[in-house]
DNA sequence: TGATGGATTACA
DNA sequence: GTAATCCATCAA
C-alpha cells in the first residue's frame, strides 16, 4: 500500500508538487487530471473495459501507465487503483527543477516555462515513451521515480473540467492544479462557472 | 485556425 | 477488413 493507492481523484490532488524523474531531468508536477474506470468516466481510456492498450491501467497503484496519442504524442499516467481496478492520474504538466540544459535539448526551441508545459511536452523533456509503461514509480531501480508527497499551501490547489472530456463527464471538476504556477498549461486556467441563461454575445 | 500523424477500437 | 476517434503540438 502506498500513497499512490486510491481514487484517482483523491490521490491527483496529492501529486502536486510531487517530483518525477526520468533519464536525468526532474520536474515538479503542478498539473494533473484524474480518470476513473469502466463505466464510471467516459473521458477514460478504459471505460469501455479492459483492452491490450489500457492493460496498465487494470495494474496495482504505483505503475506508469504511457499513452501514445494523435500518432506523435506520449501521455504519462500514474495508476491508482488497486489490481483489477481502472484508475489513473494523467500528468498534464510540471516544471523542470533538475536537468534543465538536458531538457532544453530535447525540446529545441522552447522557453524554459515551456518545457514541461503540457502533457505531450512533460513526456518529451523528461525522455518518456512506451519503453516506461508499467513501470513501478516507486522502486528506486525504476528508470522513471516518482518523489514523495510534497506539502503545499492548500489555498493554491485549483480544481475544474478536464481537457478533451465530453458529455457528462465533462462537467466533473477531476483536473487538479496550482494556481500561480506558470507552469500550468494554457488551456481555461480559471474556467467561470457557467450560470444557466448567460448566451453568447 | 489548420495540418499533422499513427495507433487503437468499434463495427460489419 | 474499414471508419471514426484520440488525455496534442506547432506553425501561421
Amino acid at each position: 500500500m502506498s500513497w499512490l493507492a486510491g481514487a484517482a481523484h483523491e490521490v491527483g490532488p496529492h501529486l502536486l508538487g510531487a517530483r518525477l524523474s526520468a533519464h536525468g531531468v526532474t520536474v515538479r508536477l503542478t498539473e494533473v487530471e484524474a480518470y476513473a474506470g469502466v463505466g464510471e468516466d467516459p473521458g477514460s481510456h478504459a471505460h469501455r473495459g479492459r483492452t491490450p492498450r489500457t492493460g496498465v491501467m487494470f495494474g496495482r497503484a504505483g505503475l506508469a501507465y504511457l499513452s501514445f496519442t494523435y500518432g506523435m504524442h506520449w501521455c504519462a499516467n500514474v495508476v491508482t487503483g488497486p489490481e483489477g481496478v481502472a484508475a489513473a492520474v494523467l500528468l498534464r504538466a510540471g516544471e523542470v527543477v533538475e536537468g534543465l540544459d538536458l531538457a532544453r535539448t530535447r525540446r529545441p526551441g522552447a522557453t524554459d516555462r515551456d518545457l514541461a508545459r503540457g502533457p505531450a511536452r512533460l513526456c518529451r523533456a523528461l525522455a518518456l515513451d512506451g519503453s516506461a509503461l508499467g513501470v513501478d514509480l516507486l522502486d528506486s531501480a525504476s528508470p522513471v521515480r516518482l518523489g514523495p508527497p510534497a506539502p503545499y499551501d492548500e489555498e493554491r490547489l485549483r480544481a475544474g473540467p478536464r481537457v478533451g472530456v465530453r458529455g457528462d463527464g465533462a462537467s466533473t471538476p477531476w483536473r487538479f492544479w496550482l494556481e500561480g504556477e506558470p507552469t500550468v498549461s494554457p488551456y481555461r486556467a480559471a474556467p467561470p462557472p457557467r450560470t444557466p441563461g448567460a448566451s453568447h454575445p
